[in-house]
DNA sequence: TGTTATCTATCTACTGATAGATAAATACGC
DNA sequence: GCGTATTTATCTATCAGTAGATAGATAACA
């Protein structure tokens, strides 16, 4: 947690971070990176030898604080609509203070252009994250005894909403697209959609 | 609809298009659509001055040409998760045959990044297609009488997932993951999902 | 002749990456 | 503690490759 007073190695990550989530992999460069920072690109070399290992860095470092963020599946109320709030406020959290995508959804768009070290951590990413969401489900009564297979198209439809909607509400210029994906949760209405 | 026997034209859109929706915008460059072709950049040029202009050109005939595949939004079976599974089969038909994601699926994360032309397009997109996705609920019996608001919510719910589905089959090399997110759309079932 | 379509050749800017110099910090032997 | 060796972190300078874009020649065709 504690960064020294010039953490450049923690900037470097931070700054990169910023720059795919708001342009894509493929619109950062290290010279970039480094003007961000405040150093030059020869340093950002030093600490990530390759684009690769700069980007595959990035992305670990999302996931586990991503993960670390949701905590335990099994936490917080009991309603099976809980873990997923739990995502959306999570996403919408970035999308709103910084307009920014979530990393993965971004990485994962651009996957069949990405080094294999960071398309692996893309798909890391959505592995532990339907992990935890079928886990959240589970840990609740709505979840108990339904299948595996069940439990992991709800998990799969629910982040894939997410992904999508920050797409949509981005591109429209209208966040509030994104917080409506929330508010018409078939759980917490009467009755369910189309 | 005819192409005379070496359509350049026709197909450095379609090289642009399956080089952007593979591998995004910023990853295509004017020489590699014009190797595709068969010619050289600069005759890519000749046809599309800027990259801008080609990447608005694609974006523009792919939008007119989803639109058109999904006809008229009243026709149709009368349920109102016909136009939901209408779109479904449709980004399904690209996912599956080619790879590829929605063309203004990738555009919309890159939007940031993108020239304005370009982003004008991509958001074009989504209007029209929420516009398409709007209308055939209303002309359901199940959207009559409803808030404009609330199709609204649907609409965009319903297409954020398949572009959000898409982002993560790809990313994790399962394509099946796509196909069931028709499979428990909560109208289809007994009972709504969490 | 003028228009359309294509080429060759080239420009500047930027890309990821490397080499080598340098200064500061750290570790080691005594 | 002192002097030396090593490591760490940064710089300058540069490389070959590619980006988007343009100019101008050339051929085909109306």
């Amino acid at each position: 947690m504690s960064r020294s007073e010039s953490d450049v190695a923690g900037k470097i990550l931070d700054h990169a971070e910023a720059l795919v989530r708001t342009q894509g992999y493929n619109a950062f460069s290290f010279r970039e990176v480094a003007k961000a920072v405040g150093v030059k690109s020869a340093t950002v070399h030093y600490y990530h030898p390759t684009k690769a290992d700069l980007g595959a860095a990035v992305a670990r470092r999302y996931t586990d604080r991503f993960l670390k963020a949701l905590g335990d599946p099994a936490a917080g109320p009991a309603e099976a609509v809980a873990p997923l709030r739990r995502l959306h406020a999570l996403a919408s959290d970035a999308l709103t203070r910084d307009g920014m995508m979530c990393l993965c959804g971004m990485l994962g768009a651009e996957i069949a252009g990405l080094p294999p070290a960071v398309a692996d951590e893309a798909a890391a990413f959505f592995r532990r994250t339907i992990d935890w969401t079928m886990a959240a489900l589970a840990a609740r009564p709505w979840g108990r005894g339904r299948p595996e297979a069940e439990l992991r198209r709800v998990a799969v439809k629910t982040i894939a909403t997410l992904e999508g909607g920050m797409i949509i509400a981005r591109t429209m210029g209208d966040l509030s697209l994104f917080e409506d994906l929330a508010a018409d949760n078939p759980a917490t209405e009467a009755g369910a959609g189309p």
